[in-house]
DNA sequence: GAAGTAATGAGAATGATACTCACTTCTTGC
DNA sequence: GCAAGAAGTGAGTATCATTCTCATTACTTC
């Protein structure tokens, strides 16, 4: 006992979730790469994905995808999810999780163990409504 | 009154809702594409994914990325969201959403009009589950 | 310390999506 | 009708994040 949660995790792996910890944001893979060139602890890319990989198969990490393709990284520990413009892709995070007590039912699991979730909410910013409405039709 | 509620929508960007719609299950945009080959209504892969995204920005169509980085796409009118195996891919539809009543409060909004939601779930399923246990940290 | 196994990274391959731009089709005023 | 401008379209190309390959290195274990 007194083990750190992170059972199995490669130096590598444990430096990776440290760093997404730390960071407070969410990271994409690039981000990652680019953060560690230089430390004792960089990797090449190929390396970050591939922990990246496992580490969310292990359900330590999440990734949601903005809508550009970009993939972003999070530690599920921080169960923080978003409100993203569908528009300008501005992202904003959620004060609290709506999804924190709501949760599914066995017959619902079909024999699956639940790791993580994600849930994004989209919309348009106030900029883009206010840039849309005066031409309802208008913007394509 | 007695018009379709969607207002103002290209001939061909219908076209594609109705695709969506009619499959009952989500489709990629290579798909589309696919599905449309042959057709009076075929259209060329970049007014596929430009009527898409179009179609997002006005909340009548959601998308979601499997872990391997494909786009699906399916009509906001269906409220449906999934069960993913994070080893396999695998993925379930859920027979119901559980944010069904769920919503987000006005302060938490920020000024965003809510178009629409992705809910996702992140698991081990059964078959995996089963391959993973005789070695628990043996599997990458 | 030799043999096998796991981890790693550089660079190439992949593949989905976005962009470009010339062409076509639709609108609208005359 | 019809000319001019605007909007829509698609073939091909570009982009770019991610994955794959494979030769090299590090670690285990006996």
């Amino acid at each position: 006992m007194g083990e750190p949660p992170s059972i199995e995790l490669l130096p590598k792996q444990r430096h990776l979730l440290e760093q997404l910890v730390q960071a407070g944001q969410e990271l994409s893979g690039q981000d990652l790469h680019a953060r560690l060139r230089g430390t004792p602890l960089a990797m090449g890319l190929a390396t970050v994905y591939r922990h990246l990989r496992q580490l969310q198969q292990r359900g330590l990490v999440r990734c949601r995808h903005l809508p550009s393709g970009e993939a972003l990284f999070a530690p599920t520990e921080r169960d923080e999810h978003h409100l993203t413009c569908v528009d300008c892709g501005r992202t904003l995070p959620l004060p609290a999780c709506p999804m924190h007590d709501a949760h599914l039912e066995v017959h619902q699991l079909q024999g699956f163990s639940l790791l993580f979730h994600t849930l994004e909410f989209f919309g348009l910013c106030p900029d883009c409504q206010e840039r849309a409405e005066p031409f309802p039709a208008q913007r394509p």
